[in-house]
DNA sequence: TCCGTTTTAATTGTATACAATAATTAATAC
DNA sequence: GTATTAATTATTGTATACAATTAAAACGGA
């Protein structure tokens, strides 16, 4: 893996395990000792992070963690909506045992993360399970999309999360790996939209976006 | 807009035209003399198209035009014919007589293009008709994504396009406008996946060789 | 002529320098 | 003391220089 590649890694880990929380900002000098670079190697992750929407880049300003909007995180869920559940049918017709246990020791990880109140590993596995199921399916083009949904979700978790966003309240994935184990195509199909509908649900769309604090009443 | 962008449509707009063939090479100094900027700002445009899957680039080598894989035609393909579809019921919710007038237009220059024998127009038209329409189903997340699919489309069509893969045989795009001034959403989506897998079908696959570029008159 | 080696040229990778812009602090007038 | 302006600092935008790498040409021996 090329460095480019490996620092690029790194601040997207931090960006959606929440240790660079949305609207943090990301000086190019700074990074740049940190990471024993040039700002020539920084710029060009940030340019590729801020077009898969992780940070934004405003002209003269610089870089930022990207708060998705009230609009573009219910789109980012939409999308996983309309597209997750058609691709069961390909990861059906290419599972098998091997799979199922592949599978079955990722949630694994989830659960451990999950039960040392690890934040961070959890969001992580939890997108993993989903952009590797979706890798199955056999069409890598819509995996790669896929794959971005994921953690722009963990990045929309960030922003409007509560506790059940990340382990959700419809029980975990693996009743999934259940139903494609018994072969319940469609059982599957509906399980998965019903996940991720329950996520969307779960996320509270407001209060701390633009709180116009009324100084005169707070101090008078 | 910015000076960057204004690069990078252009450059994008020779690759979906079949100005620039798969397979070309984009020297970077050539380019940079071409666009009358230094190298680092063709640099960016270059990375954020290979990003894109427009170029490749190959470390110290340097990039030229995706020749799109067999797997990466069919699979862009089938990303569309997934997911277009799908777009129809929002675009039917938000569907009016403005919007009808609107997409004839475009349908009308796509006719004109066609008409004059301008392979390059019409390619843009018929693209450009597919991801306005996406555009209006509501959700700008999948609505980019289409429309990134819609160009890389232009790229599987330069490489194993044939004539009908551009205008395609069944039907032009005005059957579509009528079934959604009628209100029949149900044949306009299978209008729509039947319209895609056609061109899918027109597609030969199997390969051929690159020429000469003079950068300097195609962008001055 | 052909093949392999060596040398040369062309091209990209990375760091740095300087200019342009924005943000912050200091200074001044009222 | 406050508000407005000026000066300073910090940060990004862009070009260029040089190193590293690859591709191409020249060369020589069989």
């Amino acid at each position: 893996m090329s460095n480019d590649e490996k620092i690029y890694q790194k601040i997207l880990k931090a960006i959606v395990e929440h240790q660079l929380p949305p609207g943090a900002r990301l000086p190019e000098d700074r990074l740049s000792e940190a990471f024993g670079v040039s700002r020539t190697g920084i710029r060009k992750v940030l340019q590729r992070l801020a077009l898969e929407h992780f940070v934004v880049i405003a002209r003269n300003k610089g870089a930022q963690v990207n708060h998705p909007s009230e609009d573009e995180a219910l789109e980012v869920l939409d999308s996983r909506i309309l597209i997750e559940p058609q691709l069961i049918e390909g990861v059906q017709s290419h599972w098998n045992a091997e799979q199922s246990e592949r599978f079955r020791d990722l949630v694994e990880e989830e659960h451990e993360a999950e039960q040392v109140g690890e934040m961070a590993s959890s969001i992580q596995a939890t997108a993993r399970f989903h952009y590797e199921l979706a890798q199955l399916a056999g069409n890598s083009v819509l995996a790669t999309f896929v794959e971005q949904l994921c953690y722009r979700s963990s990045l929309v978790i960030a922003a409007y999360g509560t506790r059940s966003s990340v382990s959700c309240d419809c029980g975990d994935h693996s009743q999934l790996l259940t139903l494609l184990d018994e072969g319940q195509t469609k059982k599957a199909q509906a399980w998965m939209k019903h996940h991720l509908q329950s996520i969307k649900k779960s996320l509270v769309l407001e209060g701390q976006e633009e709180q116009n604090i009324d100084f005169q009443r707070l101090f008078s």
